[in-house]
RNA sequence: GCCCCCGUAGCUCAAUGGACAGAGCACCUGACUUCGGAUCAGGUUGUUGGGAGUUCGAAUCUCUCCGGGGGUGCCA
C-alpha cells in the first residue's frame, strides 16, 4: 500500500504546484515529501501540515495568505473531506469517512499485507543481536538486546526485507579455559575434594548446578580429565541455555557465526595486512596498531597485542568485512552501551578494507536496572534474564522492554510489573484484542455472517478515531523502521487498544434492530483485530482469544 | 581528563522544529436488568534541570553550567 502520510503529502504539494501554475503563488523548488502532524484539536482535522509557514518567509508572503493559495488549488480527493486554514498559518484536512470505510474493508479482505510495504522488498538485512559468549546464562541487558533486535527484525521483514537474525560468539580464548577450569574446580568440590576457586574464575551458582548434575551422571569418573573436558561440558550447556531463554521470548536466530572461523580462514591475517599495505597499520611496543587517527578517528588501537593474540576490534573488523562479502543491503548491530565505543573504529576498519561501511547502522541500548528486587532470591547474584521471565512472563518482559526509547535507561520495577499485572498495558491491549474476539464469538453464535466485508455508514466520532487510528499501522512502522525505533509500536498498539475500549463504551456493536449498523461495526472490529494482532505479532507479544 | 546517553506532572515515561507539552500509575467522582468492569467517562497535576543562542516558531537544534547513569585497556 501507499502510506497515507505519503498520499496526503503528494495532494498538498500538487496544491502548491497547482498554485504556481495559476500565478497565486511564485515559482520555487517543492519538495518530494512534507511532513504532517496530528493535530491536538478535533476542530483541525485529522492532519495538518505546517508548509505554508515554512514557505511564507521565502516566498515573502503572510502565511495564511499561502495556506489560502494551497487550499484552493488541493486537488479534488476521495481521501479528504474538506479542508481548513487556522492561524498562523496551518492547513489542515479531514479524512472522508466514506474513504476511510474503504480502507477498512480492505484490511479485512488484503490481511496483514495490507498493513506491511513492500518498500524494500528483494533488499536483504541483517540484525546482529545479542552476541553473548558461551560463559554464562544471559542478563537482563541482553534480553534488552535481545528484545529489540528481534522486533526490529520483525519490523524489517513487514517493510520487506529478507532478514537474517544472527547471534556472534567466540568459545575459544583464555576467558574458555577460564570456564573450563571453574567447571572442573566446582566438580571437584561437589565430591568433596577441596580446591578453590581463583578470583579471575567464574564465580556464578550456574557452575556449582551444573558440577552437581556431572557427578549425578558421571560420578567421579571424570574427575582425572583435563579442563578442556570440562570447557566442552560447560560450554554446551551454556550455549544451549542461552538460546532456550531466547526461545522463550520467541527469539530464534537463524546464524550463529563463531569467532573462531575468523581465525582460522585466514581473515585476520588478510585484516592486518592490508593495513599495513595503506600504511594503517604499524608496530609499536612489540604490537600492531591501527592507525584510527589517520582516518579522523579518535586514537590509534592495539589490533595485535604484543603476546601475537588479537584484540577483540580486529576480529570484529573482520567479521563485519564477512558480513559486507554475504551482500546485505543493510547491516544492523544491536549494541549495549558498554560495546558503542568501538564501533566507529570497525567502522572504518571496514571502509580502510574498501567496503561500503554506511550500510552498517548501530542501534545502541542502554542497560536495565532492575528496582525493587536488586539480587535474586535464588542465587543470591544479580537477576538472571531467565528469572525476570519467571517472575513476570515473556509477554510482559517484551512489552516492558520496547516501552522506553531504547538510549534511554530503564528501569524494570519487577514488583510492579507483578503485583499490578491487572493494570499492566499489556493486559490492556491484549484485552481490547480478547474483547473483540468475544463479540465475534457471540456475533456468529447469534447467526451473522462474516463473509461481506463492507463497511459504511461509520460515522460516530468514536468509530472515525478508532479506523484512522488503525489505519495508522502502517506509517507506525516505516517510521519505527526508518529511525530504528521499536517502541513506536508499544506506543501505537496502546493508542489503538484505548480508542477500542472507548468505541466499544460509545458504540454497541451487536443490535438486532439495526442489521446493517451491526454488520458494518463487526468488520470494523474485524479489523481492528487484525491491526492489533498483526501489531502485537511485530512486537512478540501474543494475542489471546481469550485472558 | 576525554566520549556517549538521560534530566518533561507526585511516580514511570510519551511527544516527526509547529498550535493550549500528552499517556499510564496514584488520588477523587460517576457508569452494567444489554456485546467480557482486566473497561469507560469526568476531575486535579508542569518555570520540559538552570542560563544564553539559532528560528516566524524550541522539550526537540547549538553553546554553557548543574545533576544522574554508562563508557573510556595490549579484556570482550
Amino acid at each position: 500500500m501507499t502510506l497515507l502520510s505519503i498520499q496526503l503529502s503528494k495532494l498538498v504539494l500538487a496544491g502548491v504546484a497547482r498554485a504556481q501554475k495559476e500565478g497565486a503563488l511564485p515559482s520555487f523548488e517543492l519538495p518530494e515529501l512534507i511532513h504532517l502532524t496530528r493535530p491536538n484539536r478535533r476542530e483541525w482535522g485529522d492532519y495538518s501540515s505546517a508548509l505554508p509557514l515554512q514557505l511564507a518567509k521565502q516566498i515573502d508572503h503572510s502565511p495564511i495568505v499561502v495556506a489560502n493559495h494551497i487550499q484552493d488549488y488541493l486537488p479534488k480527493s476521495p481521501i479528504i473531506e474538506h479542508s481548513t486554514v487556522s492561524e498562523p498559518g496551518f492547513l489542515n484536512v479531514t479524512l472522508s469517512s466514506d474513504w476511510l470505510c474503504s480502507q477498512v474493508a480492505r484490511v479485512i479482505s488484503e490481511g496483514t499485507s495490507f498493513m506491511n510495504l513492500d518498500l524494500y522488498s528483494n533488499q536483504s538485512a541483517q540484525v546482529e543481536f545479542v552476541s553473548a559468549n558461551p560463559t554464562g546464562p544471559l542478563t537482563v541487558g541482553h534480553g534488552r538486546g535481545g528484545v529489540l533486535g528481534d522486533t526490529l527484525s520483525n519490523l524489517l521483514s513487514a517493510v520487506g526485507y529478507k532478514v537474517t537474525r544472527e547471534f556472534y560468539y567466540n568459545n575459544a580464548g583464555q576467558q574458555m579455559k577460564k570456564l573450563g577450569e571453574s567447571l572442573r574446580i566446582r566438580y571437584l568440590q561437589s565430591l568433596g575434594i577441596s580446591v578453590q576457586l581463583s578470583e579471575d574464575h567464574y564465580q556464578g551458582e550456574y557452575l556449582i548446578s551444573l558440577a552437581a548434575q556431572i557427578v549425578e551422571s558421571h560420578s567421579d569418573s571424570l574427575s582425572e580429565e583435563s579442563w578442556e573436558t570440562f570447557k566442552d561440558i560447560a560450554e554446551t550447556d551454556i550455549a544451549a541455555k542461552q538460546h532456550s531463554t531466547l526461545n522463550r521470548l520467541n527469539i530464534v536466530m537463524d546464524v550463529l557465526y563463531n569467532e573462531q572461523s575468523l581465525y582460522e580462514d585466514g581473515s585476520l591475517d588478510k585484516v592486518v595486512a592490508k593495513l599495513r599495505q595503506k600504511k594503517l597499520a604499524y608496530d609499536k611496543d612489540g604490537a600492531v596498531w591501527f592507525a584510527v587517527k589517520e582516518l579522523g578517528g579518535s586514537d590509534d588501537r592495539v589490533i595485535v597485542k604484543s603476546t601475537g593474540e588479537p584484540t577483540y576490534r580486529l576480529p570484529d573488523i573482520a567479521y563485519h568485512c564477512n558480513k559486507m562479502e554475504r551482500k546485505f543491503d543493510l547491516v544492523i548491530d544491536v549494541l549495549g552501551a558498554d560495546h558503542k565505543d568501538s564501533f566507529p573504529d570497525v567502522i572504518l576498519g571496514v571502509k580502510a578494507m574498501g567496503y561500503e561501511a554506511d550500510r552498517i547502522k548501530m542501534l545502541m541500548h542502554q542497560f536495565v536496572n532492575i528496582k525493587g528486587q536488586r539480587m535474586s532470591k535464588r542465587s543470591g547474584k544479580f537477576i538472571s534474564l531467565d528469572d525476570l521471565i519467571d517472575e513476570v512472563g515473556a509477554d510482559v518482559v517484551r512489552f516492558f522492554m520496547l516501552m522506553r526509547a531504547s538510549e534511554s535507561h530503564l528501569e524494570f520495577d519487577i514488583d510492579l510489573a507483578r503485583d499490578q499485572s491487572d493494570k499492566n498495558p499489556v493486559y490492556y491491549v491484549q484485552y481490547a484484542h480478547a474483547r473483540i474476539c468475544s463479540i465475534l464469538e457471540k456475533a456468529s453464535i447469534a447467526g451473522y455472517s462474516l463473509k461481506d466485508t463492507k463497511v459504511d455508514s461509520l460515522v460516530h466520532p468514536s468509530e472515525r478515531l478508532l479506523m484512522r487510528n488503525l489505519l495508522e499501522l502502517s506509517d507506525t512502522i516505516d517510521r519505527a523502521v526508518s529511525e530504528m525505533a521499536p517502541h513506536y509500536l508499544t506506543t501505537y498498539v496502546r493508542d489503538l487498544a484505548s480508542s477500542f475500549h472507548t468505541f466499544y463504551g460509545d458504540c454497541r456493536v451487536l443490535d438486532d434492530d439495526d442489521v446493517s449498523l451491526t454488520l458494518a461495526r463487526l468488520n470494523l472490529i474485524r479489523a481492528v483485530r487484525i491491526g492489533l494482532s498483526h501489531a502485537l505479532g511485530l512486537l512478540g507479544v501474543s494475542a489471546p482469544e481469550s485472558m
